[in-house]
RNA sequence: GCCCGUGUAAUCCAACGGUAGAGAUAAGCGACUUAAAAUCGCUCCAGUGCGGGUUCGAAUCCCGCCACGGGCACCA
């Protein structure tokens, strides 16, 4: 019977483990080398501080643990820091429902979350931890801000914002339900036009874009959305001069090849030329149009679906190329921040625009039909006939027809040669357009950076000079929720001078949308603590680009898209050299777990009241469930509390689950059976060691192999080496956790039973090796393991086990006999037999005789060491 | 509608174009036990979503479908 301290118990020896560490420094962020290959920065992305931690955020955090803890085996100096993404609405919502104060209810949850993270055995550097609402970090959010506005990439324009008339305030996009209603109030909301603050991103979209080819690291799909994100789309402005007098209305095509099929041409309903086109006749209909249309929410404005709506101004503009007459309308189907906010209709060949044409009576008029190519005439092509009355918009490319001079051209040539001729008229010219819009940072908010800035009556917004920074958030304010920006009624604190000419000012009320928070967490980690700077450049140089970051794929284009737009700002400035700021990205998949529901209430019912999970009944009605997987929510009754799996099985057994259930991109179903079999697997690594221990094996040094092995010794040591070898592979690049596992398994149960049956040094050479891969898995037990056998100091601080090639040598293999490609049978030869000699042995083995009838094969395929196939 | 991903055993997952099974879960059998649990050992289970093609040889490459998941979707 196993003794009291034999046994596995996970609650008393992690504790004791994290303390070691904590004592000994190990996660403390060595200073780096100047060789920027020799330092690794691993980043999870920042939690916001909800208060509790669930199985998304183990899931990602143990993924970046894993590899800082291998980089750090393998030599490497290690940057591996946390911090919390702490403004944003919750607090502020804690706030007016509950009378907290924001900055309490945070700095409680940080702590909280704090603890435990800490009970996973994360390896981080807790001296860099940083959180977004305190001073010292968005101080330098505001000096960032202020680069910002320095290089010209911040300004201020006039936007619309959802308001809520009862509680009078903004509301966020997330905030407005489906309806259009305020999810608090339930007031229809409206769109308010405020002056908001903008960052400049279009004006590298084209580097955004273009990068994203550096970006072999990332997984392709988040480059495609960010890439059809950004959306870059390359077309021509084309000027329609009004019909009398000055001025025109310019329009962005990407077909101007489409140009003489043109009925109409739109404008948004916002657009400034609108009142000028409006006849008296129309001035009531355009009004009641333009009414309704800011009703609309954005989401409803462009959702497919809808009827295309408009009405005509009365007035016109002429066509650039033909002097005819354009109608000039106005439609909710045309955005205002896109292009031009005016579009020039084409019926026949966009799908839109026939829709609409097709409601309201207007001309379609094809001008480019298919090209139908000769056989035999390869370059030519013929055009067909057009049709009189077209049942939808021909929307490919072609060969024009009834386009004057232009008719017989094609495709691209026909686009080439209509912007020219409207370059050459003075009516146009090419034109990159992108869908992606400049960033609106502004908030109506309290929990946020504060904007430093301050509005003068005779200056104008006058940046706040640099030593007044940080612009403090000030305590006590009014959180009513209603009201607008509640910075506007901290009178104390918002009148002061202005900074330039000292007469009476304001400050800017709004705060910072919290995306601007997180766009450089990574890069004020590298220099945490630094007082004077928000990073010195030595410091970023030394990291950055982050090596590996870990995250979920729902910040795709947010939070990435805005860091790679921060980074490429801040480069361009000089204040770091990468313009890159993640150099490899894993996007882990979701943790989900079993929920049922009743098909005919959709109501989902709780696990632990289903009583044969086998066969799910609603416990009241009887009725049979539906089964799914999905994501932990309250809701579905389906989480899993992180703490209590730690209570029960200790955080290993957890890291090890979550890393051997699924590979990391793909989405992970929670299984208690599965946890119980990690825990199990680490008692037998447990129960091996203590046998090792009583069979006197130790660790303290490592003794040197006997000269020479027998067969049983060299079986062994080809079964670690192999580990070592196909683990080192799957942690390398695109780490593969679960196959990285079931190695330690096959290694675990290859040394099962053996230890005693080979030499000592063979022995414990297994062991050492076992254990020093098994730490950046499960951390503490390997410490305890490697403690017990008389290992030296932490395994922490061990290396990575080097590759022996030789031990992996074998002296015979077997060959796979193939005839035709189906597996006949199996060879047994000396490794060293070469390709004549295989297909000799081959030709005379039983399976050639069978098979192959007396005939000569026709072909022999022979790959040394791996198979001969013969082909009759 | 467009783009991306994934379909392998009862389940989760592996397999540089070369023996479909590494590892695990579940199930079954056996050993140990007075018994159970735990433990140890053994066993069962798929021809890889469907249809073509390339190849000596295809889960893997190509083409066309199907199912599921995700992203984008009046962007002119």
């Amino acid at each position: 019977m196993a003794s009291p301290e034999t046994r596995y118990s996970p609650n008393d020896l992690e504790p004791r483990w994290q303390q070691r560490w904590l004592e000994l420094g190990l996660d403390r962020t060595p200073a780096p080398s100047a060789e920027r290959s020799e330092n690794f920065y691993a980043l999870s992305m920042f939690p916001y501080p909800s208060g509790n931690l669930h199985m998304g955020h183990v899931r990602n955090y143990v993924i970046t643990d894993v590899i800082a803890r291998v980089q750090r085996l393998k030599g490497k100096r290690v940057l591996h820091p946390m911090g919390w993404d702490a403004f944003g609405l919750p607090a502020e919502n804690a706030a007016i429902e509950r009378g907290v104060d924001p900055a309490d209810w945070t700095e409680q949850n940080i702590a909280q979350m704090r603890e435990q993270l800490k009970r996973l055995g994360l390896s981080i550097d807790w001296e860099r931890e940083l959180s977004t609402c305190r001073p010292d970090y968005y101080r330098w959010t505001q000096w960032l801000f202020l680069q910002f506005l320095e290089a010209g990439l911040a300004y201020r324009k006039e936007a619309s914002v959802n308001w809520d008339p009862i509680d009078q305030t903004v509301l966020a996009n997330e905030q407005v339900d489906s309806e259009g209603r305020s999810w608090r109030s339930g007031a229809l909301v409206e769109k308010r036009k405020l002056r908001q603050w903008f960052l400049r991103i279009t004006a590298v979209a084209d580097e955004l874009l273009d990068d994203l080819k550096q970006l072999q690291g990332w997984p392709e799909r988040v480059r495609t959305m960010q890439a059809n994100w950004i959306g870059r789309s390359t077309g021509a402005t084309l000027r329609f001069p009004l019909a009398q007098g000055d001025g025109a209305i310019e329009v962005f095509t990407t077909r101007p090849d489409t140009i003489f099929g043109v009925s109409y041409v739109v404008l948004a309903p916002e657009h400034p030329l609108v009142e000028q086109f409006t006849t008296a006749a129309q001035q009531t209909a355009v009004a009641a149009f333009k009414a309704e249309v800011a009703t609309v929410s954005d989401q409803d404005r462009v959702a497919e679906d809808r009827p295309k709506r408009g009405v005509a101004l009365g007035g016109s503009v002429r066509h650039p190329f033909s002097d005819r007459d354009v109608p000039v309308w106005i439609a909710d189907y045309v955005l205002p921040d896109y292009g031009t906010g005016a579009v020039m209709g084409v019926p026949a060949h966009d799908q839109r625009d026939f829709s609409f044409a097709r409601s309201y009576g207007l001309p379609i008029t094809t001008v480019v039909v298919p090209a139908v190519v000769v056989p035999g005439h390869q370059a030519e092509s013929q055009p067909a006939q057009p049709p009189a009355a077209p049942e939808q918009a021909f929307t490919e490319l072609g060969t024009l027809v009834n386009s004057g001079e232009f008719d017989g051209l094609t495709g691209e040539t026909a686009k080439q040669a209509i912007i020219t001729a409207a370059v050459a008229a003075g009516v146009g010219a090419a034109k990159v357009n992108f869908r992606l819009r400049d960033w609106l940072i502004s908030r109506q908010r309290y929990w946020g950076c504060p904007i430093p800035v301050i509005h003068c009556d005779s200056c104008g917004p006058v940046p706040v000079p640099e030593e007044q920074l940080p612009v403090e958030l000030p305590r006590d304010v009014d959180l009513s929720g209603v009201g607008g920006s509640p910075l506007a009624k901290a009178e104390a604190w918002k009148h002061v001078a202005c900074p330039s000419c000292g007469q009476p000012a304001q400050r800017e009320t709004d705060t910072m949308d919290t995306f601007m928070c997180s766009s450089w967490y990574y890069l004020r980690y590298t220099d945490a603590n630094n007082q004077g700077q928000a990073f010195s450049r030595a410091a970023v140089d030394a990291w950055m680009p982050v090596d590996q970051y870990v995250g979920g794929v729902e910040h795709a284009i947010l939070h990435l898209l805005y860091s790679r737009f921060f980074t490429k700002v801040l480069a361009q400035r000089g204040l770091v050299a990468s313009n890159e700021p993640f150099k490899q990205l894993l996007t882990q998949g979701m943790v989900q777990a079993v929920t049922y529901r009743n098909p005919s209430s959709r109501r989902y019912i709780a696990p632990a009241v289903v009583a044969d999970p086998s066969n799910p009944q609603d416990p009241d009605s009887g009725e049979a469930l539906e089964v799914f997987f999905e994501k932990m929510s309250k809701s579905k009754y389906n989480g899993v509390d992180p703490g209590a799996v730690i209570d029960r099985y200790g955080a290993d057994t957890a890291r090890m689950f979550i890393l051997f259930k699924a590979p990391p991109e793909k989405d992970l179903e929670w299984d208690d059976a599965d946890v119980e079999g990690q825990f199990r697997f680490l008692q037998r690594i447990w129960r091996l060691c203590e046998g090792a221990k009583q069979a006197g094996l130790s660790l303290a040094q490592p003794s040197p192999l006997p000269e020479q092995l027998n067969p049983a010794d060299q079986e062994l040591r080809r079964a670690v080496h192999r580990a070592i070898e196909a683990i080192s592979e799957d942690l390398d690049g695109d780490v593969q956790f679960n196959t990285a596992i079931s190695e330690l398994m096959k290694l675990s149960n290859a040394m099962g039973g053996n230890l005693e049956a080979v030499a000592v040094p063979v022995a414990e050479e297994a062991l050492a090796s076992l254990l020093v891969l098994l730490a950046p898995f499960a951390p503490h037990l390997a410490d305890e393991l490697w403690e017990q056998l008389g290992g030296k100091g932490s395994i922490h601080q061990q290396r990575w086990p080097l590759l022996d090639a030789a031990a992996l040598v074998r002296d015979t293999v077997t060959v796979v006999l193939q005839v035709k490609g189906k597996m006949r049978g199996q060879l047994e030869v000396p490794a060293s037999t070469d390709a004549a000699e295989l297909e000799r042995l081959a030709l005379a083995s039983d399976v050639a005789v069978k098979w192959l009838e007396g005939q000569p094969p026709r072909r022999v395929i022979v790959v040394p060491g791996k198979l001969v196939n013969l082909v009759p």
